[in-house]
DNA sequence: AATGTTTGGTGACAAGGTCACCGAAAACCG
DNA sequence: CGGTTTTCGGTGACCTTGTCACCAAACATT
């Protein structure tokens, strides 16, 4: 049994021989330079996609033009969303993006259907994909519809910021993110600023008093 | 073969015999009373429901009290967030209540991995439900995050009055279905009465000029 | 008829979204 | 390098939506 991409993924790690070998036979290995439109209305995806490096973003657009970030597809997840569509051919108003440049094991829609079939595994794996992305949109719904922005925003920050006190984003993005307006981040963002959490120049942010902003990120 | 409830369910009628027989043998029917809280926090499911008779609504509570409907089940379709849940055992927060008196199939959880294994029919019936789901959610999404609340309301009204004129509802769970507040919706309400669109008395809205209400759902 | 509960009305205010417009910073280009 | 274009962020006015506190009418219960 040799090293493969197969071992990224936990859920798969315990696939018996047989149906390894079938999945390396029958998957390809693909790679899609930065800010490629992986799915979108009108393209319908072949394959489900099992990302080994770069992170995929999905994420609507309203009729209006404002936008909102559904969730993110990290290394070691599968993209669901094109099963989902894959099997129940239904319309659907969201895209995905490759944030970065992206690898990717890409299985066709028989082989998938296979594998489901023939393996306990790999099914586990699938269904629990579904789940957490469906978890996720209930979270997502519930913070869009209670959360107060103020309270988002200050976690998204710090969720940007990572180990690091820097977030290189514009005001633009992060209203993206949140399915916000610009013009509400910016007032926000002044609002931190004037407080001392912040310091802001173009393009970037500088987190100064991080616990401020944690406090109100929890409360 | 003998008719059955299978019958009921357009994706499951082109199983096999065999199959059929195992579902048929596997499952049992369950009758719940109206206002049951079906699953929920705390409250895993432990089967596959498939409705017969009766919706099941999905809803959310925030911790400040206010809630949301995310989806309803309806007879021939099947809850499965009880699937995300009986295979992720993810925590969740959502819970799902048999509106009415509900009569549905329970299929239990090895059953229902052994159908998945040996049925291509099955399967596609299950992510067919899984795809419906979540484009739902993703319509949930777009709706609160980016649609004015009087087209929605309106919307609402028209949906629920269906083919008469009187919707029988509290200006309270009109809030919920649509993630608002209360007093939101009686001024709105005021608003389409004000307008002559619309006639009110307690617990019910009578609809008078169903026309300007679509026209205006329509925007 | 007296009482409690449910439902809806109201006003003041806060938070968030929209619009129109502006100026500064950065990128581009001859 | 200077001039031009594009991107980014700031601002004020205004509208919609959510929150809070409180009240009154309708209904249900006894």
């Amino acid at each position: 049994m040799t090293v493969s991409w197969i071992d990224q993924f936990p859920g798969l790690s315990r696939l018996p021989e047989e149906i390894r070998n079938y999945l390396l036979s029958e998957s390809n290995i693909v790679t899609v330079p930065a800010n490629t439109v992986i799915f979108g209305p009108g393209k319908s995806p072949e394959n489900l996609l099992l990302l080994l490096e770069g992170t995929v973003r999905v994420q609507q657009t309203s009729d209006t033009g404002r936008e909102i970030v559904l969730y993110r597809v990290h290394a070691g997840e599968s993209c669901v969303l094109t099963t989902a569509c894959l099997l129940a051919y239904e319309d659907y108003s969201a895209e995905g993006i490759a944030e970065t440049q992206t690898r990717a094991v890409a299985i066709p829609r028989a082989a998938f259907d296979k594998l489901v079939s023939d393996s306990v595994a790999f099914r586990q794996f699938v269904f629990t994909a579904y789940s957490k992305r469906i978890t996720d949109l209930f979270l997502v719904i519930e913070e869009i519809a209670f959360r107060r922005l103020d309270i988002r925003l200050a976690h998204k920050l710090i969720e940007l910021a990572g180990d690091g006190d820097t977030v290189s984003s514009t005001h633009q993005k992060l209203a993206v993110e949140l399915g916000s307006a610009r013009e509400v981040i910016s007032r926000q963002l002044q609002e931190f600023q004037r407080r001392g959490w912040i310091e802001q120049s173009r393009g970037t942010i500088r987190l100064i008093d991080r616990d401020r902003l944690s406090g109100l990120a929890q409360s």
